[in-house]
DNA sequence: GACAAATATATCAGAATGATACATATTTAA
DNA sequence: TTAAATATGTATCATTCTGATATATTTGTC
């Protein structure tokens, strides 16, 4: 059944922390979610109205002086859809990293090319690390709050995971000097 | 221009190794790369035909008793064309982990269904690590080979992120499980 | 008051996925 | 020996998603 279709869950799961509108979703796929999932406004509106169709989430407009703002809610049936699928295993993991590509085949690039990839890389990694340690920080003092308990978790996976990209640049840096000595 | 088109960079990338047929690529694709890339055949032979359109790769037919069989081969052209892209910066280096978008929406599903799926990714990371420590240890004896060494650092690069994982697993359990005892 | 940035909805061409169809070759096991 | 199962191989398709762009208003800044 080709890419299975994901968008729909997503959506339902940010509404069911909060109703908010379309550009909402998209800020908190581009912040707090953009380390593990992304998604584009090219499915996030399609969505939405596929979803009020099938009665899973309900608008409101909120328009003001003309311009045009429609907050989403999800509703019982909504609910109980997103429940069935957490419930189910996930079916799919996926890393997909250029950088990863480009160092595989570095035969063609040298040895050079390759440590400028992975220094790239590096300073991307602790960028985002300094984001990540903020907002693990700000969310251990509301950790009373059930929602933020499990962004909690998420937030620790990706300091573990950045920290660890950090000590393999650091590794993979000493090995290809090794090589280039030789 | 949209979800800018990497597939006939990975099968250039492919070919500079070695010729082979669209069946071999999909198979790297499905165990050496599949830690950080993945492909479909979908994309593969419609984008094997462009690039031969493109005079960036050559067909040979090797079929034999009727059994079809096209082995492709990288030309001068194409190489340039890979190392091209090769130096230009990584774009996108992009985690899409349903399991951590389950975890993240977990509220709706409590702290035995946020294990559950814990537990799950947890047994994958092990049976990973597993596989590439077999790569890890079978590549450290054929380092002379250059194309070897860049393979190597990738699935170095594997191993310290799923050895990150599971440690990432152990403390969420422990975590979860202080929650449930308050 | 002018200008930039943020808020907000919407669409589209291009690209990739996951599945499936089809056919032959090789291996396994009864 | 031969039947079944698995591996090799090419190809296509509906569905999904991306990245870009268009449009318009509001808010903040200098």
């Amino acid at each position: 059944m080709a890419n299975t279709k994901k968008m729909d869950y997503v959506l339902l799961g940010l509404l069911s922390h909060e109703p908010m509108t379309g550009y909402e979703m998209k800020k908190r796929l581009d912040t707090t979610l953009r380390f593990f999932w992304g998604g584009s406004y090219g499915s996030i509106y399609p969505t939405l109205n596929q979803l009020e169709t099938e009665g899973k989430v309900t608008k409101e407009d909120t328009s003001c002086n003309g311009r045009e703002k429609i907050s989403y809610s999800i509703t019982e049936y909504g609910k109980e859809t997103l429940k069935e699928w957490l419930r189910k295993p996930a079916e799919k993991d996926e890393l997909r990293y250029e950088t990863l590509l480009k160092l595989f085949f570095g035969n063609e690039n040298g040895f050079e090319g390759a440590k400028e990839h992975i220094e790239r890389f590096e300073e991307k990694c602790m960028n985002e690390l300094v984001v990540l340690n903020m907002f693990a920080e700000n969310l251990m003092q509301h950790l009373e709050n059930d929602t933020h308990k499990y962004y909690y978790l998420t937030v620790r996976f990706g300091i573990k995971t950045y920290e660890a990209y950090l000590e393999w640049c650091k590794e993979a840096k000493e090995q290809i000097k090794k090589w280039e000595k030789k």
